[in-house]
DNA sequence: ACGGGCCTCCCCCGCACGGGGGAAGGGACC
DNA sequence: GGTCCCTTCCCCCGTGCGGGGGAGGCCCGT
């Protein structure tokens, strides 16, 4: 069964971008779209998309809002990507903290915004897209990792995946971590990149940065 | 002038070890040495050497008390290097909160002592030094890094370094950190490495713990 | 009995990282 | 004027890291 998604953005060009790429995926389908946050409830209801698209400046009822709204009121809501024109957007930092799962940059490359979307239908977060990382390069300082629990509370990591992580956070590099848990390097890359995967990180450092900024290890 | 040194352990043997590895270097003098805590301050008084060379567990007067009895007795208190047997030691962490400058494992190899005991002198701090590393990753778990303020306050950043260790714990990478300065990634690079001698990382993961366990940079 | 998730290990590969040097300019302090 | 530190940039070099694949064994749920 295909990913299915609901667009919302009050620019008809942006929805009609984000159809053509999104519409191109054979396991991708868009069912709906909607011009402001007010009109999200109600098709959300109707229609039950997995994934939905959404902007975060809008008129009327803005993404975070909307966002709030969508997680009060509706059972079982839909994921949420917020997608954002790009720029400084602290908007993005709340509407993150709102609960949407993931935020994406609209200049980001069409095979980005595919492999946003599937990620967030399978249940897994965004923290650190290479869009996102950019502006954050860019526009940081901010207390930008407000996303940081949430990304870790959906990341879904398994025992060992969470076990390594600890350890990566204490410091251990790859080898190190073999000769703690008894198995062999190979397999600790693969719970590395598991890691990565999953909290959206780039490298170990941003694995141990969310780490720390979701409170999954503690400072003292 | 030379690096003096104050040993102090109840075993003869160790001091010895430990004499003989430091004054075979020109510019480390060994100039006293006190079998056990109580020794310690009017030796101090008397020799004002620039590193007592501590060790944790001794009769009368352990090297936690002996640390804190000396920082806050004596005017200008030396450097302290806590020297452990190795093993699960909680009194090492407890050594350095009470305001040790460094740890050295006694099974290290000379040069590693040595250059301990000069990093130490200097005004530098030893958090991760490589057999601490170990131990860590041994016996790790047990909320090791209470070392890691007292390092961070006594690591004496630049500015510069503060800046870019600011932006490691971003998650930024050294290309990132060099366009965000607008400067070289070669530049970065030294920055980098700067910061990693004087916190005792040995990547920046390490470094970017030690920021968040030191309060350095602070989650949320 | 079959599928799915998890853990384990393997390959190849490119590159950023970090260590080892060094060197130049500028500002502060003596 | 000389010295020290900070900042900037350069070289070479090894390797740990992370991405891309794949594959087999295990347990569990149905």
């Amino acid at each position: 069964m295909p990913v299915t998604v609901l667009l919302v953005d009050d620019e008809p060009l942006v929805r009609a971008g984000l159809r053509a790429v999104l519409e191109a995926q054979p396991d991708i389908e868009v069912v709906g779209e909607a011009a402001d946050g007010a009109a999200v409830i109600p098709l959300v209801r109707q229609l039950r998309p997995d994934v939905v698209a959404m902007d975060v400046r809008m008129p009327l009822l803005d993404g975070i809002e909307a966002t709030r709204a969508l997680l009060r009121t509706v059972e079982e809501p839909p994921r949420i990507l917020v997608v954002t024109t790009f720029e400084n957007d602290e908007y993005v930092y709340e509407a993150l903290r709102a609960g949407a799962d993931g935020f994406l940059l609209k200049r980001a490359r069409p095979a980005e915004i595919v492999h946003a979307v599937r990620l967030i239908a399978e249940g897994e977060s965004l923290l650190f897209p290479a869009s996102v990382r950019q502006l954050a390069a860019e526009y940081g300082e901010s207390g930008g990792n407000r996303a940081a629990r949430a990304a870790m509370d959906r990341a879904r990591l398994t025992e060992r995946e969470a076990e390594v992580l600890r350890l990566m956070a204490r410091g251990l590099s790859n080898a190190e971590i073999a000769a703690r848990l008894v198995v062999g390097t190979e397999t600790v890359k693969s719970h590395v990149s598991a890691v990565l995967a999953k909290l959206g990180a780039r490298d170990r450092t941003q694995a141990v940065i969310a780490a720390y900024e979701s409170g999954f290890v503690a400072p003292g």
